[in-house]
Parts: structure tokens; sequence; C-alpha cells
DNA sequence: GTCTATGCAAAGTTTTTGCACCTGG
DNA sequence: CCAGGTGCAAAAACTTTGCATAGAC
């Protein structure tokens, strides 16, 4: 039957409920490619206009949880979602306009294996952003 | 007349007054090595019981542009905050248990180097904490 | 039919702001 | 003095929670 979709079949899979709240605030997420919980309430809400964000905010935690969506931190402000395994790469944020610059995760290979080697620690590299000064701000 | 300690001439070069709330508040972040504001506020607090949180926020601030204190983002909630120029350190925070270990920032100095020559951009490496598992948790 | 998910409203957390009073220079 | 700093209270921004109802299976 169904040629079932990822997004229900993880759903499916880990026991939760396919509901079309969670349909929308994953295709939010996707179209966004970066979204904070405002944003993607906002994207979601074309679809939905009823949706409301206590259920953006626990659908990402679910989304999170079956692997299809991670987060972020990219600031001072809210966390940013993404869909997993597509765009990772890290994020360079200027401190002094804030612009944001996005360049391949494998940047990192070298300290990455180093924190491996010297401290055992897996490190989840692009989780948290790169703060420092631009090409235009320096 | 006085030696004129750090804290004093700074503020003052700087146009900003020396009131004894900034200095309970600088001593803070130097007794505590690393504090959330909260917890700056109640170190703060043996000094002087009727500091507010309020003034807490503004003289962090403060001390931030005078370039005497900085902060650091550990994780999803309160910015941590350490005297400048002293326990630099790359942080690893554990995404399952939480601990936090420091590694000096030259563990990360090849990144550094990368992101200055490729992308010209200079990087603050020990502003945002490095999330992944630490070697008990992977 | 059962049990999870949702909408709504309220509360919790953290940080910021307005304003009258206080104080450093 | 007087501009800037502080305490207090209220507001703002962000996130979580309780509960009655709706909806997935």
């Amino acid at each position: 039957m169904s040629a079932g979709d990822l997004l229900s079949d993880r759903l499916r899979d880990r026991g939760f409920r396919v509901t079309m709240q969670r349909r929308a605030v994953f295709d939010a997420v996707v179209a966004l490619g970066h979204g904070t919980p405002e944003s993607i309430l906002r994207k979601a809400q074309e679809v939905d206009a009823t949706l409301n964000l206590s259920t953006v905010y626990r659908n990402l935690e679910v989304l999170e949880d079956i692997d299809l969506v991670r987060h972020a931190h990219l600031g001072h402000g809210s966390p940013t979602y993404h869909v997993a395994h597509e765009h990772r790469h890290l994020h360079l944020v200027c401190s002094v306009c804030n612009s944001i610059v996005e360049v391949p995760v494998e940047t990192a290979d070298s300290l990455v294996e180093l924190l491996a080697d010297r401290h055992q620690f897996a490190v989840d590299i692009d989780h948290f952003a790169i703060q420092g000064r631009c090409a235009q701000c320096r």
C-alpha cells in the first residue's frame, strides 16, 4: 500500500501519530532551510492558519526525537531548526554586522580529529555557531 | 593618590562612573571564574545585599563594553560571563550528561587559520561552546 | 473506543525598559 | 549641582504546561 513518505514512516516506526500539523511543521522546516520556532509557525500557517505556536514547539521536539530535524544555536536568540543531514555546514556569525556565512563542515575536520584523539570527544561541530568578524567588518 | 586599579581606570577612560555596584559585579565575575547573570547576582549580593538583577545585566554590558568581561554561550540557557583574557579555553559540552570539559584554545588553531585564509573571518573561537558526546557517553 | 495530539490560556523563565530617586565627579 | 546610575516594578520575549476537546488508528 502507501508509498510511505519518510515523515509518516519515521513517525509510525516510533509510535507517533501522523497529523497534518506535524506535516505542516516539517514542510515548513524543509521550505525554510533554517528557521526559528516563530518563523516556522508563520510558514506553516500558510497551510494551516489555526496552527498554534505550542504545537510547533511540541512537534519540533518530536521531529528532533525521530532524527528528521536538528537545531543549532546561532546567537543570543531562539535556536534555529533545520532538516537533519541536509544543510550540514558551519555558521560563521559576525559579531559586528550579524551576517551569517555558511562553510562546509569539513573545514573543521582537523579540530574534530584532535578532539577525538586527545579527549575522546565526539564533536557535533555544527551545533553551535562560530563567532568572529567577517571580511567586511574586521 | 589612588594607585588606580584596572576597573576604575578603564571605566573612567571610557567616561563611565565608578560605582560600588560595578565593583561588586566585576569582583563577582572574578571570584566565580564563570557565571550566569543569576549566579553573579548571588555572589555580588554577598557584598551588597540590595543589588538588583537589572543592575547586574546593565553592568555586565558595560564591563563587556570596556573589554574587562566577555560572555560565551555554553548551552540553551543563559550566557556565561568571565573575565576577559583569563580562562581562555574551549568548552566541550556533552549533549548526553551535560558535563563541561575545558581544553586549550590552541586546539582549534588549525580551524582558526583555515577560516582566516579561506574566508577572511577572524574567529572568536571560544564564544560558543562545542557540543558533542564525552568519553563516557559516546 | 481509546489514547495521543491540538488549541487555548495561563504560567514560568530570562532579559529589557521606564521612571523616580540617588550619587559620583 | 547635574548627568549618569540604581532600584523597583512593569513589560517584553521566549518557552512550557494544564486541561478540555478533537482526531488518528
